[in-house]
DNA sequence: CACATCACG
DNA sequence: ACGTACGTGATGTGC
């Protein structure tokens, strides 16, 4: 039999993929950007070529004749990266995994065994394609050898193919004569010497000239320029070296199974294995998923680590009285549930539940003989005797209330474990949590994917189904809890969990749900007061630029700028010119022009972000109801998306009026509390710097100590320009210092940033060896911690890249500090609302922005609320420096602040 | 969908 | 020699 072979050359597609693409890692921070651009080229040219075999060939690095050869000029080349180098085995596991054949052999080459095996293959009367980026291959091209380069650039890979009569076209010389050709001007990739001073153009030349190599050095003579002559004459045993070198073994001594590379059986699609499905998701490739079958998912919980339990469908109100009631009695502790909703504007509509204990899986539709009522009571009685478990619980707590925030019964034993937060926290890399993340992690049965199984339609398209997989999600659930409980323990971070992250999420429930007032006619009035405004300056931009374009556009407003009215200014950005707010205010002195964009630039944010933006977001009860992450970012911070509360305008004049639209109901008052610098505070703490101690306990100014200590002038003499660049300085510690940050942000010369960073650390000798042993603990552990626990991996301290290293040193020493101040920023959160509740207030924490909180006030309740705040605040953690909380009160956001 | 920009802490 | 401050989310442009 005959057909079409595809060989790939693995260590040049993975060199390709690994310099063409960013580099990805997944979930554990583990490099895998290499290993998945080598797929995607990969099944781009099983898609096109549809081949009947394929081979993946590697090099061994051990020893070998060609090896020893070029070890001399082996100094020349870069060492692999260990990004890149760590990826390797990755692969080939991945292809053991899909069943591909794979070619490697001591002693042999790569690109010896690829020959060797297109050759052998081609007299067998096969087609073959050898798909590699090493020009070294050319060599082997005939009628029926393709040699397929894929280039890729700026992310688009583009494929130029090489057959015989191409080679000829582009090099001027035969596939055999190619190697002659590359051994008279060589290769640095390939550390092929070559001729001294002889380029392509000189080798393709004498080539022409002569016809072979041999005849270039036997007529030698006949070169006319005694330069290039004299080269020849003097180097024939380079060019003999550099042409074993370039020559690839046609009849390498190897064993290629043709039949063994034959594609399984039902062609392409058999290389998605279950096998391979595990270490894609593991690796966390999610777009290639959707390459596997839409059963392989389904498949997998049949062979996977733990069997599936049958899930029993209950048609009616009564089977699911007496499901709850066998679950409730049944041993488990943990029981696992889930609860999938639809959202249609504002409303979630819930379309199924299952809960899962021991080895029953019971789910039913919400509908019917099901109501939402039912629901709630049933899960809001068993929630006093069972754990119960469920994935981003903050989305259920609309559908039943837990009895453990009950505030009367607050320390009841059974609570809420969410199985999203336990990963999120050994895992806080991971950028959008998935069950699928959760069950792989935890080594259990994977889930399919939601698209997998609905596509885009909503769970009530497909009822029967919604409750399967409502019911697989239910049985993670009860599964993981216990994995991920013995993790947060063994991991220091089982009390965060308990006391922190999981009262807490009830929390920004509860906030979400309460929202905050907003006045739409006034927020529509100060959008209409932009507006006159913006087209003033419009007009007057256009005017002066001579020319209407679009503002808004970075793109037409660098040409404008720096070519058509030719101002100053060099190229920042990877597209073009930088026209961002900072090189713009270096240009204001150049004309009228740039003010005036400064200005649109400001309100045009003003009026799309804040504005326009806000409005779409005020619900029919007149208020905004954000959403609230807890499990998004890197250091512990909570994050506020549709819309972002955590925004709003406050450092211009105009930009803060927009808070005097954000009201309290009727008869209230907002207070508003905010620490004060409370990252400086955990740093002076944490560091035990006694210099920066006794200055907060003393209550005394930092910036303007020093500013005196840096700027070596005495304390009554703190200019306030000094005083605002030793601001600058303080915050640049908190940020992880460097003398090229410092200096770009106060707009001074680097060395005189690094003086000023010096001083710093001679007037706090503490804070130096303390963020000193941060990087060096991260370095060690993997990871930075907080004084609560809570960990942060960086994989980037151990790249070999300068800036990815150092990026991941200034991570290490600011997400301790500022995860810190996130964890007690969470405790005091905690304690202000269960005072709120126990005290039996009306007033309610509506908002939260980092250090700050803001409550919607009963007027009557007004002092006692600001005592809550600044005692809870203060209160949330004893350290070496005390916490301090102001507190503010007003009519509006605008005044309270 | 990536990029640039800018709002906040 | 490298070319950046830490952490987010929303908008508009342009491929």
């Amino acid at each position: 039999m005959t057909g079409k072979l595809l060989l790939i050359d693995g260590h040049s597609i993975i060199n390709r993929a690994f310099y063409g693409l960013p580099d990805l890692t997944n979930a554990e921070g583990k490099h895998t950007g290499a290993v998945y651009g080598f797929l995607n080229i990969l099944f781009r040219f099983i898609d096109e070529e549809k081949p009947d075999a394929l081979a993946v060939a590697f090099d061994v690095h051990a020893p070998t004749f060609r090896h020893q050869i070029y070890a001399d000029y082996k100094g020349k080349r870069k060492p692999m990266p260990e990004e890149l180098r760590s990826q390797i085995p990755l692969l080939k596991e991945v292809l053991d995994a899909m069943g591909v054949y794979r070619m490697e052999q001591a002693g042999l080459e790569a690109d010896d065994l690829l020959g060797t095996a297109a050759r052998r293959s081609e007299q067998a009367g096969w087609d073959v394609t050898i798909v590699s980026g090493d020009r070294d291959l050319l060599q082997v091209a005939t009628d029926h050898i393709i040699i397929a380069q894929p280039k890729t650039v700026r992310g688009q890979t583009t494929v130029t193919r090489y057959d015989e009569p191409a080679v000829r076209e582009e090099w001027g010389v035969s596939g055999e004569r190619f190697i002659e050709l590359k051994a008279l001007m060589g290769d640095t990739s390939d550390n092929i010497p070559g001729l001294p001073k002889v380029g392509e153009k000189t080798a393709r030349d004498l080539m022409a000239q002569f016809g072979s190599g041999d005849a270039i050095f036997a007529r030698s003579d006949e070169i006319t320029k005694k330069g290039l002559r004299e080269t020849v004459a003097g180097n024939r045993a380079v060019y003999d070296l550099s042409k074993t070198l370039a020559t690839i073994d046609l009849d390498a001594p190897f064993v290629f199974d043709l039949s063994a590379a034959g594609l399984p059986e039902g062609g392409f699609q058999g290389y998605f294995t279950p096998a391979a499905y595990e270490i894609y998701r593991e690796l966390g490739f999610k777009n290639l998923l959707s390459r596997f079958s839409s059963d392989s998912g389904q498949k997998e919980i049949s062979t996977g680590k733990t069997a599936a339990v049958e899930v029993k469908a209950l048609p009616d109100g009564s089977a699911f009285s007496e499901a709850m009631r066998t679950v409730s009695e049944s041993a488990s502790d943990y029981i696992g549930i889930s609860i999938l909703c639809d959202r249609d504007n504002d409303h979630i509509i819930p379309v199924a539940v299952s809960f899962c204990a021991e080895d029953v899986c019971y789910a039913a539709s919400i509908g019917d003989g099901i109501s939402a009522e039912m629901l709630d009571s049933a899960l809001t009685a068993l929630s006093e005797k069972k754990r119960m478990v469920l994935f981003r619980s903050g989305e259920s707590y609309g559908l039943y209330r837990p009895a453990c925030f009950d505030p009367e019964r607050e320390d009841t034993v059974p609570q809420i474990f969410d199985t999203a937060i336990a990963s999120y926290l050994l895992n806080p890399l991971n950028a959008q949590i998935m069950p699928e993340d959760v069950a792989s992690a935890c080594g259990l049965s994977p889930i399919p994917l939601r698209t997998q199984v609905f596509g885009k339609d909503p769970y009530a398209a497909h009822p029967d189904k919604t409750m399967n997989y409502a019911g697989q999600i239910a049985q993670m659930n009860r599964l993981a809890a216990p994995i991920l409980e013995s993790r947060l323990k063994e991991s220091g971070m089982w009390t965060l969990f308990e006391e922190i992250e999981m009262p807490l999420s009830y929390i920004l429930y509860d906030m979400e749900r309460i929202g905050i007032r907003v006045r739409r006619e006034e927020l529509r009035a100060y959008g209409d007061r932009l507006v006159s405004r913006i087209s003033e300056l419009e007009q007057a931009i256009h005017n002066a630029a001579g020319v209407v374009f679009n503002i808004n556009s970075p793109k037409q407003l660098g040409e404008i700028l720096f070519e058509r009215m030719g101002m100053p200014g060099g190229k920042k950005t990877k597209t073009g010119y930088s026209t961002a707010a900072d090189v713009l205010e270096k240009l204001s002195e150049e004309h009228p022009i740039v003010r005036d964009i400064l200005e649109y630039r400001g309100l045009t944010k003003l009026k799309s972000t804040y504005a326009d933006g806000l409005e779409g977001f005020i619900g029919e009860d007149g208020r905004i109801h954000t959403t609230f992450h807890q499990t998004v970012t890197a250091t512990g911070r909570i994050s506020s998306s549709d819309p972002n509360l955590q925004n709003i305008p406050m450092r211009t004049t105009l930009g803060r009026e927009i808070r005097k639209v954000f009201v309290p109901e009727e008869g209230c008052l907002f207070a508003d509390a905010d620490y004060s610098q409370i990252e400086l505070r955990i740093l002076a703490a944490m560091s035990g710097d006694q210099t920066l101690i006794e200055a907060y306990r003393e209550g005394r100014d930092i910036h303007a100590i020093t500013a005196s200590k840096v700027f070596g002038v005495p304390f009554e003499e703190v200019t306030p320009l000094m005083r605002r660049n030793a601001k600058a300085v303080n915050f640049g510690i908190v940020y992880g210092i460097s003398s090229f940050g410092l200096s770009q942000n106060i707009d001074i010369s680097r060395s005189e940033a690094a003086d000023y960073i010096k001083q710093y650390f001679a007037t706090y000798p503490g804070i130096k060896s303390y963020l000193d042993g941060l990087v060096a603990v991260a370095k060690k552990c993997g990871y930075a911690e907080t004084l609560y626990g809570r960990k942060r991996p960086i994989p980037e301290l151990k790249s070999s890249n300068f800036m990815q290293r150092s990026f991941g040193e200034r991570v290490a020493m600011n997400a301790p500090i500022q995860g810190t101040a996130a964890d007690i920023m969470k405790i005091a959160m905690i304690r202000v609302w269960r005072r709120l509740k126990r005290e039996g207030l009306r007033s309610r924490l509506i908002l939260q922005i980092h250090d700050e909180l803001l409550i919607e006030t009963a007027a009557e309740e007004k002092e006692r609320i600001c005592q809550i705040l600044e005692e809870e605040m203060t209160g949330a953690a004893k350290l070496a420096v005390p916490l301090i909380a102001e507190c503010h009160t007003g009519s509006d956001w605008f005044e309270a602040k």
